[in-house]
DNA sequence: TAATTTTCAGAACATTAGTGCGAGTACAGT
DNA sequence: ACTGTACTCGCACTAATGTTCTGAAAATTA
């Protein structure tokens, strides 16, 4: 890497703090103000600079669109990691009705299966249950017999991801990635050679988003 | 703390993601195309209510000048399980030279990403690695992109597995159950709807075998 | 020193992005 | 029905913020 001017590591070391302090980046006019320099034009050129040298990132026409390239300290790498159990609650075949947890199901979990996954993918554990799938009808999202499904309770998910939906004239339950287009909602098999759907949005029920597949083949 | 809508969970959740992906908050609008919003004030109307509820800082008249609140989830207690690095290798896409760890290569994995597994899944962990799919070439093995493939260095395996196989006369490399049948051996995708192929016994390297595969869709 | 490149000033400009507001819906309690 | 509260809609408005331009000063290089 360049070398870098004395106001190019004032700027640097002002942008690290001000996130340190405020958890989002500054503006140009906050780097002008914090760093005393007299032109927000000059900020800005001293940032281009920053990013050709590869010390930040920069997002055009986004106001405080900067960061911190990561090339800094070295993260300690984990070995040992947390682990939360999770209910293998059923299985789920060809269209047949789909096995939610209800409230009171939680209370009791004595009978059901437990599958440890790494805490990165199930945060707390709070409403994630997995489920075995029996048959191959969710080919199309790429999910056959045996596989085991991660699932999240939850109601709504974004725009992208998968979930389990229901859709309400057919009464029928599949894995799809989920978009909201207002009054249409489209749902798209992960197997991107097969066509979406669009659907009204008030014919569809969201029941769980999918977080994870996990497919064992001893 | 209040509990909160679903729209506001949706948000949340929103909203750590974007930064967790840009390194910087988003916009109000951002908000309002990622979670499907319709309008601008809805937006800026529930995030008040999730600053007074406390889950996140508003800085107002600043751009996005969100910051989420650490008081959040209290971290479960984790159960400790006995878990094995794996090494991440490397790459496959289409047709690509298939990444094999060659002896040597286990020697100095410093610079590879660790992959915590089960011990249960892994053995000892030795002659485990993982590749991460780059592109759709797998589709007919229910594979995608960005799925994480675990395999077990082997020369053989046995009917039905599926394994990495070398096609000599192509110089091919696919994933596939495996069938040998004496001089014949016949290679059949995971998909039951797409058709296997035979090939000559001695046209077919087994590189290794299959032991799972872990999809994440975060 | 002359020529060239880099950096800076200042201000006008353009776009992004937060805010305010009147009106509308939904629903529970009275 | 009446009322109040919580939430939603669109839209216009304005503050916040990134960009651009011209020329000049400063630093490098020939």
């Amino acid at each position: 890497m360049k070398k870098l001017s004395e106001k190019q590591l004032t700027i640097l070391s002002f942008i690290e703090e001000f996130i340190e302090e405020n958890d989002y980046p500054p503006s140009i006019r906050d780097i002008q103000n914090g760093c005393d320099i007299s032109s927000t034009s000059v900020v800005s050129y001293n940032l281009d600079r920053l990013k050709e040298s590869g010390y930040l990132n920069r997002h055009s026409e986004v106001s405080r669109g900067l960061s911190l390239s990561n090339q800094r300290e070295t993260p300690p790498e984990p070995i040992a990691i947390d682990t939360v159990a999770v209910p293998l609650l059923g299985t789920i075949a060809a269209g047949s009705p789909f096995p939610m947890p209800e409230n009171d199901t939680w209370s009791d979990l004595s009978g059901s299966e437990l599958i440890d996954l790494p805490q990165a993918i199930t945060g707390t554990g709070d409403g994630v249950y997995a489920l075995k799938v029996r048959g191959e009808s969710m080919i199309d999202a790429l999910i056959s017999d045996g596989d085991l499904v991660i699932m999240e309770q939850a109601s709504s998910v974004r725009n992208g991801q998968m979930a389990a939906v229901r859709i309400k004239s057919d009464n029928t339950t599949t894995l799809k990635h989920f978009y909201s287009e207002g009054p249409r909602t489209r749902l798209e098999p992960a197997n991107s050679q097969m066509e979406a759907m669009t659907f009204r949005s008030d014919d569809i029920e969201v029941l769980s988003r999918v977080v994870a597949v996990w497919r064992y083949m001893g």
